[in-house]
DNA sequence: CGTGTTTGACCGGCGC
DNA sequence: GCGCCGGTCAAACACG
């Protein structure tokens, strides 16, 4: 059980931490056009111009060789001033230079074949050079080509170095708005500050470092600088909440202090309605709600929702933001991925040109959890369950909960952390750099959505995704499975710390520096005390999404109630799919598990 | 009897 | 203003 599946994570991570098959993942291959320069800081340098630059380098400079072979013997001295200049022509993509230095080769060889060879040598060479010639242009068009993809790419990068720290100074300052809020409403400034050169529906992640002066070091500083108090949970050590620092995550992945695990977004638009019910009760809407109200929802949660909180209740974050979502699809015959929480199903509803209703869930672990979830079967495949989470966790999760709570908080996180989605939806293509950094291995995997009132990130776990599948156990593992392995995932590492997350996983932090590095050309120094954003190390982990995708979708097979260990466990029934057991969801109503 | 589910009703947001 | 729709409530019910 927990042998062979350790055995299969290791396998795993062994797959993904081996040197040789770091680089493999399709996903950086796939950013590998983007990130031009990604490629590593050792091989991309290489690979590139050998293809393109190096053979015409090489033999550009071969001939020069072999005309001055016959004259003078250079030194090393002249030999580096020749390479320097060569070096300049070959990388610096200028057709114009390389043509006048291969004519000017050409040249001085016709001049001397005056002399010295004859007329047919001359014509020879004289054709050969043409033909290198142009080749030569076509080469430095397609290194135009990829200078400007990496140009676009640079500046998306920059970009979003420049929004989270404009989400940090918003913050930072006296009684700015929410940093997410201006960081997603305002059009205007996103457009001064990229310069056009970003695509509409780009997102901004935190993800890359910014270039050595401008990254934050000093808000990090202060971040790491503060008292990273964690949370009472336990498990949230690993996500310290820094201090006052919550740029534009409503997602809370870095929340304030005392809250222990983030408060992304959650429901307020009924606080107030709430509140006012407790009202007309008579009852204060601290008291513990009549009847079924579950102990975890206060009345005092409720809030008008996109209304700032009154009183003395401090505004936050996620009071005026969007939510945030994070959906997982998954196959499963079973109701519901079992995620460790515990949670009490609370409404069921029709959802509109889905024939599969779609079930509310609430955690009930803690009072006052803010974190609901709804659990849908996917329209076109029934297998295909749709599990969307929302919010953050306020309470410190049991062992088996932390990894999928991280992974959705973080997933989230980088959504809120960005500027805010075109309305059309789908990011996948283009630059859309959160969703190849949520689960870079495979491009189909990830998706942003905005058709939701809430920015959605879609975590696709149906499709295979690259070094995962061969992991994938036949049966139905142990929840402990992917309880090991989320938690396996989410391991924190002391040390590197990005916009007050941390890295998980130390194969996690090298692959994020080489990607940081590779992306940006300016975390290419980054130690222990630089910063990669937690969205960079996603993104930059193969292993990371082949572990998660395997681990959930392993598990799901056929999780039952159980809702992972713990008390009760969470009775979360799922409608099954109505082709399958005579599902025939007429209605919202008797479609229940009871009847299996 | 305690806990969780079911399910009709209700509410608020949003588009027309 | 109206209707649709997503989301939630809460009394009734089921289950162990």
């Amino acid at each position: 059980m927990m042998e062979s599946y350790l055995g299969k994570r290791k396998l795993m991570s062994g797959n993904g931490s081996a040197p040789g098959a770091e680089r493999e993942p399709t996903g950086f291959q796939e950013v590998a056009l983007g990130y031009g320069d990604n490629a590593g800081a050792e091989g991309a340098e290489a690979r590139p111009r050998a293809v393109v630059g190096e053979m015409d380098f090489f033999k550009t400079e071969k001939r020069k060789e072999e005309a001055a072979a016959g004259r003078a013997h250079s030194a090393a001295p002249d030999d580096l001033s020749i390479n320097k200049h060569d070096l300049t022509i070959n990388m610096g993509l200028h057709v114009g230079r390389s043509k006048s230095r291969s004519e000017e080769s050409i040249v001085e060889d016709g001049v001397s074949s005056n002399e010295v060879l004859d007329h047919r040598e001359t014509k020879a060479e004289l054709a050969l050079a043409k033909s290198e010639i142009g080749r030569l242009n076509e080469e430095n068009k397609q290194l135009k080509v990829m200078l400007s993809r990496m140009t676009t790419n640079y500046n998306s990068l920059h970009m979003q170095v420049l929004t989270v720290m404009k989400q940090r100074n918003n913050h930072r300052g006296p009684g700015g708005a929410p940093s997410h809020e201006l960081n997603n409403m305002d059009p205007e400034n996103k457009d001064k500050q990229d310069g056009s050169l970003l695509p509409r529906q780009f997102i901004s992640l935190g993800t890359a470092a910014p270039p050595d002066e401008q990254r934050p070091r000093s808000v990090c500083a202060d971040i790491r600088g503060g008292d990273c108090s964690a949370s009472p949970s336990n498990t949230d050590a690993a996500m310290p909440p820094p201090v006052d620092y919550c740029p534009g995550n409503g997602n809370g992945v870095m929340i304030n202090s005392k809250d222990v695990m983030p408060l992304p977004t959650f429901e307020h638009h009924q606080r107030h309605h709430r509140a006012h019910e407790m009202e007309q009760r008579g009852c204060s809407p601290d008291d513990p709600p009549p009847h079924h109200v579950p102990k975890g929802w206060h009345p005092n949660n409720k809030v008008p929702k996109f209304l700032p909180a009154k009183g003395h209740e401090p505004v936050p974050e996620a009071a005026t933001m969007r939510k945030a979502r994070v959906s997982v699809r998954a196959r499963s015959e079973a109701a519901m991925i079992s995620d460790g929480c515990q949670w009490r199903k609370y409404g069921q509803k029709m959802a509109k040109g889905n024939p599969c209703p779609r079930a509310y869930y609430r955690c009930t672990m803690a009072a006052g959890c803010p974190v609901r979830k709804q659990v849908q079967r996917c329209a076109e495949d029934t297998t295909v369950v749709i599990t969307t989470y929302e919010g953050s966790h306020n309470h410190p999760l049991p062992p088996a909960a932390v990894p999928m709570a991280k992974t959705t908080a973080a997933a989230a996180s980088m959504l809120l952390s960005g500027s805010m989605p075109s309305a059309d939806g789908s990011l996948m293509a283009g630059s859309n750099f959160l969703a190849r950094a949520v689960l870079p291995c495979s491009s189909n995997v990830a998706t942003i959505s905005a058709s939701a009132p809430f920015p959605t990130v879609t975590l696709d776990l149906t499709q295979p995704a690259p070094g995962a599948q061969q992991q994938q156990p036949p049966q139905r593992p142990d929840p402990a499975q992917l309880q090991a392995v989320l938690a396996e995932a989410a391991r924190p590492v002391p040390v590197p710390q990005l916009f007050g997350q941390k890295l998980y996983d130390p194969s996690i932090l090298s692959a994020a520096q080489a990607a940081a590095a590779g992306t940006n050309k300016v975390a290419a120094s980054a130690d222990a005390g630089d910063t990669v954003s937690a969205a960079a190390v996603i993104a930059s982990d193969p292993n990371f999404p082949a572990v998660l995708a395997a681990a959930i979708k392993s598990y799901i097979g056929g999780s039952s109630s159980g809702g992972g260990g713990g008390a009760g466990g969470s009775s979360g029934t799922m409608p099954p799919p109505p082709a399958s057991s005579g599902g025939d969801s007429n209605r919202d109503d008797k479609i229940g598990e009871q009847e299996s």
